[in-house]
Parts: structure tokens; C-alpha cells; sequence
DNA sequence: TTGAAAGCGTTACCAA
DNA sequence: TTGGTAACGCTTTCAA
């Protein structure tokens, strides 16, 4: 008793016989067992978190701000790969309840809305990441897509462009939606031509892109879903014999390193992975804690001006 | 004790009595809680797994793999980073072992020798990646960076080439010196020029590649210490009006995606992480099993010709 | 300021 | 085949 109280820090303890504990932990070499002290009910000390693709660097740097700030806090993270499947991420959740975490952070849930809620009470804090839900206690991250769309088309509109058409992500993207619904919004055509790919890669964006070009041959800018659709883009109009940007200017999404590396390097909107899990965490942690801070936070993207579109 | 049983499958059990246990325990939704399990002392059903760098797509793809298996065994990942700072893998591995982790993997360790074997003897099982100790028990994976440099130079002599060069990694580094020492040895130049860089980016490879190329302008190949240096290198070909392959041959290793998205297409050498991640936990699997398996690993890298050295 | 007793949810062991 | 009891290593509560 008189041990736990020294690890803990709590008094009252004669500070002597603190010292004669510390010394016989040193000889030791005592580790507290965590395990026991979860048992106990108080903490587990590890939070879960839960991805669709740890392997996207997108996660895996989000992932890597969390594990440091978690670690800070004495924390550890058990990792959950649900690989877009929501059978699985159910499972993982159960899981994490039976390992006693006190808390999850769920990126990009695949679990429709109606099960959340239920789900994500099994814990002490939850946190979503890119999933707007008007769950009772879970804290909201979002991205602010509309607004990142629209410092991209009064950036590219300021440039003097008005033909504009995007490429837009797969239908079942939520983000997809929210960026093409902002597009369609405020630019300045009122019927923009759109191509939508299911998967935004590289090839695809090639060959929407062409599509897009060979209908509308005076289009002064293409908006792209993402980066790698971008890149694509820039090929076809290679290919094309489309200059960038003095025929069209091309825009993209995410600042992929390869972003920078493209000629012409790639104008797009980023965000700091690594500082956003950082942040999540926080928040978490002071959820955890009980203080209430804000529930609901939107993310602005960066505009970060470079060739392709300047 | 009978829901123990039926929970654990453990005989012996009547079969109605283990029907009515599952029916209870679907009614109450019971989840068994780990916690508790790991306490009296058999499993923890978690694993640690230490990177030094969890952005890194390399360490993320593995991790992936490791992952995938660990869940379809039951078991889940206590993710460490330790931003490549021996201290903190230290103290990491002392938080996994007060978490009662069934076995670590350690990708990478920045520890020195001397420290392993007792900081690994703290765990049921250990797997090392990419560090070759002599350790008790610790299971140990290597990449054959020998085997690999060989078939890369072999297949540039096949091509006719004799005058190669090469751009070094770090001298820190265990893999790039394993890399220079095969070259060195197997090249059919005696003396080669060679080039280190610190860090093998891009900015480094560009300026290493300048420097090699004007001290030795009759080079026929650059043998590069990874992908992001032979892109460098690649654009100091370009600068200093060198055809690729015509001119010059480059050659990298790792196979990252832009090594087959940039012009010219990058001939390296892949290792599949992921493969490699799920291969790493089952071996530590049949270990905590108690399996004896083969101790030592030697993977190795698969050589894919592209247009930089065709 | 210290420590004895009870309890956290499970499993090992043994008795019924 | 079943279930009572002790034990895992800690913290909470209460008494000394």
C-alpha cells in the first residue's frame, strides 16, 4: 500500500520513507504491473485507434502525431487496421472494449450512422475523424472540404480562369460528395462539366481528364479530387499537348510528396497530418480528463500556390 | 468456472450446459474482459511493435502486415515510435513489459548490441528486423542487402557495363554499409568512385550524382543507396545533359511508387513489406507457441528492371 | 502516516 | 460434469 502510494504520488507519505521506497524500487528494477492497475478499474492507459489503411501515409502520419502525444501522457495506442471493412471494425471495437481503453479515435469509419452511437458509448471517450455524426458524446474532427474548394476556385477564378471542370472523387466518398457539391456551388458556370472516378489514382485521372478535354477543349482549369488524380491530369495533357498552366492550370488535393516533385509541381491544398493527430489526441485526452472543450472542430486546409496553377 | 470453460472451449462440458452458457451469454452481450484474463497470468493476446518511424512507408506497410495477422490470431498490435531515439525505446520496451505483452517486434532498434539480449529476455518472444545480434532467443530477419547488390550489379555487367559508381548511404548505417562493402567487393572496377550522402533524400542524391559524374564524366552506371537518392540522381543526369539509359544507367533500392512513376522508370529492388510484416508475426506466433522454428531470416529483394537500366 | 482487508474479473486446482 | 476457493497485482476504504 505504502508502494502505491510513492508510484502514484499520493500523500500523505513521509518523504523518508518515500526515499526507502524508491531506492528498494531501483534495486529492483520494479515495474508496475499494468495490467493489475487496469484491473482495478481506474485506467487502462492506452487508447485505440482505428483506421481503415494503416499503409496510407495519410493514417500512418495522423497515426504517428497520435502515438507521440499519447506517449507524452504515458499512454500506448493499440493499432486496429479495419481495411474498409465495417464487419471488422465492429469487431475491433468490441475488442477494445474488452481491453478496457480509455478512449478510441476512428478514422474514417465505415460503419453506417445508425450503429455508431451504440458503438462508440461502449467507451469512456471516442473521438471520429472525417465523419460528421451528431453522436452524443463523441468529439467530431472534420475537414473543412468546402472551404478548401473554395480558396481553390477564387484562387484559380483570381487567376483570371472561368472555364472551369473538375474530376471528381467516387460517389460513396463522402468527402467526394462534399468537395463536388462545393465546386458545383461557387463556380462561376453554372452547368461545370464533372467527371467522377471511383477510385481517385493516377490512371484514372488520366482518362478522365482526357475525356474531360476532348469534350470541352476551352476548359482554363481542371479541379482534381485528389493528387494522384492531378498527376494524372498533367499526363493527359501531355499527351494532349495541353501547356500547364499557360493552356490549363491544374489543381489537386492531399500535397503528396510526389506533389512537390512533378513537373509542373503540383498547386494543392494540404494539411498538417502529423499536427491534426496531435491536436485529436488532446482533445481526447482532455475528454478523457472531463474537461468539456468543444466537441465539433473543422480543419482548414492550406493552399500551397506552386506551378501547375499559380 | 463453467462459463470459463465454455468461453475457452475447454472440456469437460456437457453440451447442454454449454448451449444454455452461449445462449446467457448472446442475451447479455458478455464480452470477456482481457484485462482480467491477462492478469491471472497466462495471455495478454497483445504484441508490441516498435518502429523508429511509423510515417515512414516502409515501417507502415510492415506494420500493416503485422496487423493483419496478429488480428486473424487474436492477438493486437501496442504500437510504439520511437523517432529513432534509443532512450525512448527503452523506456518502451519497459512500459510493454509492465503491459505483459506475449512478444515484441522491433523493427530497426537504435539500441546498441550490449543492450539487447537483457532488454529482449524480458519477453516471452522477440523478433528483431533489420539488426543481426547474437541474442538468446530473439528471432532475427535480415534483407539480404548483399544478395541484392550483387544481382543489381550483376545485371549492369550483363548489360555490358563496366565503370560503375556508386552513391553511398550513411555511414551510420548498418544496411548501407552491408550495401557499399558488396559493391566494393564484387564491382569489376577495383577502386569504384563512391559518394556518401548522410541521409539519402533526393537533394543529396542530385548533388552527389553532380559531383561523381564531373569527377568521372566516362561512368556507364550509378549504382544509388535507395529509390529518393537514384531520383536525384536522375535529375543531375538530366542537368548535366546525360542520357538515361544511354549514357548512364541508375540504379536504387526500395521500389518506392514514384520509382515507377518518374521519367525514366526506375530499375531497384522491392522487398513486399507487407508480405514480409505478416511473415515477421507468424514466425513470433509459433515462437510463443513454443515451435521451434529456424531462428535466422535472410529475405530477400526481388530485382525489377525498368527503363533506367533495362 | 501506515497497513490490513476487500475487491477488480478471470483461471487453476481440487472437491463434490 | 460442476462449482467453491484461492490467486494474479494492484487500489480503495477504513482502522490503527
Amino acid at each position: 500500500m505504502t508502494v502505491s502510494r510513492v508510484i502514484n504520488n499520493k500523500a500523505p507519505i513521509k518523504p523518508e520513507t518515500r526515499q526507502r521506497v524508491m531506492q528498494v524500487i531501483r534495486d529492483l528494477d520494479f515495474e508496475p504491473n499494468h495490467i493489475a492497475q487496469s484491473l482495478t478499474g481506474s485506467r487502462s492507459y492506452s487508447i485505440g485507434v482505428i483506421v481503415v489503411d494503416i499503409a496510407n501515409p495519410f493514417f500512418a502520419e495522423i497515426t504517428a502525431g497520435i502515438e507521440t502525444v499519447a506517449w507524452q501522457h504515458n499512454y500506448n495506442v493499440i493499432l486496429c487496421n479495419t481495411q474498409e471493412d465495417p464487419m471488422r471494425e465492429r469487431q475491433v471495437m468490441r475488442m477494445l472494449e474488452a481491453k478496457q481503453v480509455d478512449g478510441v479515435i476512428v478514422c474514417s469509419t465505415r460503419l453506417p450512422d445508425g450503429d455508431l452511437p451504440t458503438l462508440l458509448q461502449m467507451f469512456p471517450a471516442s473521438l471520429l475523424f472525417n465523419r460528421d455524426i451528431a453522436a452524443e458524446d463523441a468529439i467530431v474532427f472534420m475537414l473543412a472540404d468546402e472551404a478548401g474548394m473554395v480558396s481553390l476556385v477564387k484562387h484559380l477564378v483570381a487567376g483570371g480562369r472561368r472555364r472551369l471542370g473538375m474530376i471528381a472523387g467516387g460517389s460513396r466518398s463522402r468527402s467526394a460528395q462534399r468537395r463536388l457539391g462545393s465546386f458545383r456551388k461557387i463556380v462561376p458556370d453554372k452547368d461545370p462539366p464533372v467527371e467522377r472516378i471511383e477510385t481517385a489514382h493516377i490512371r484514372n485521372g488520366f482518362e478522365a481528364a482526357q475525356r474531360l478535354i476532348t469534350r470541352r477543349p476551352d476548359l482554363e482549369a481542371l479541379v482534381c479530387h485528389n493528387d494522384l488524380a492531378a498527376i494524372g491530369a498533367i499526363q493527359a495533357c501531355n499527351t494532349l499537348g495541353k501547356r500547364i498552366p499557360d493552356d490549363i492550370a491544374i489543381v489537386g488535393c492531399d500535397d503528396i510528396p510526389l506533389a512537390n516533385l512533378i513537373a509542373p509541381k503540383l498547386t494543392t491544398l494540404r494539411v498538417d497530418r502529423r499536427a491534426l493527430g496531435e491536436l485529436m489526441v488532446r482533445n481526447l485526452f482532455s475528454h478523457i480528463a472531463g474537461e468539456r472543450a468543444d466537441r465539433r472542430h473543422v480543419i482548414r486546409h492550406q493552399l500551397v500556390v506552386r506551378e501547375s496553377a499559380p
